[in-house]
DNA sequence: ATACTTAATCGTAATATTGCGATTAATAAA
DNA sequence: TTTATTAATCGCAATATTACGATTAAGTAT
């Protein structure tokens, strides 16, 4: 045991929970809203604004790379790293699709 | 080491990463989604319509209200639960608020 | 009081996540 | 070619999460 059990749910769960679970994290939180407020693109300035190692920041990257929200351009010898606009507004609407579905009708206890 | 390093990030950043934590897992979004659907409010019915054990739904339940997003009320010998209006519309502002600062002017790589 | 529901909690096992240092791979500079 | 620089990956330890069965607690019915 210990495993989420994926296969049970329906695809549009699974998604909504992956996306949402790459979200659950503070640091990777700190990453987007850099990645938001600067104007250009970032590599390892991250590195000197997180309060974490190198490889800890890499890993975390990996994370909202894996689900879309953001895209790596090698550059060099370092890697800019943006927002991905395409996902960025769909992650948006998922999660509004959610949370609009609930109307005040259903009054309950 | 292996704990996440809360006390290292705002409180801003603790917030929105932990409402995202607990919408990510399928089960606890089926449940939101079931939630939300049913006129009336919910228990045991979880039970027979997720494909999980009572203790380990009862335990996505407690997640759910540990941040706030559905309340639960006694009633009798079971519990009615439902949508926290205010958690509800708190949470969909807070993720609206991360998704929203980001436009396009932030062109990049 | 006794038996029956219902849901929370406890204890435990399996798996996942977080974080780090060390290593690796790849480009750039000397 | 050698040496830096940058970022990914590997290996590991600590901690958290997921899930279950069993037990407990509390209300209902008999």
């Amino acid at each position: 045991m210990g495993a989420t059990k994926t296969e049970e749910f329906t695809q549009e769960q699974n998604a909504v929970a992956a996306l949402a679970k790459v979200l659950g994290h503070p640091a990777r939180i700190a990453i987007l809203q850099y990645l938001i407020s600067s104007k250009s693109c970032i590599t390892g300035n991250l590195v000197e604004l997180l309060p974490l190692s190198q490889s800890t920041i890499s890993q975390h990257l990996k994370e909202l790379k894996s689900v879309g929200l953001i895209k790596g351009t090698i550059e060099g010898t370092s890697v800019c790293y943006c927002i991905n606009e395409e996902m960025w507004e769909q992650a948006n609407n998922m999660l509004n699709q959610l949370f609009e579905h609930y109307r005040i009708e259903n009054k309950c206890c």
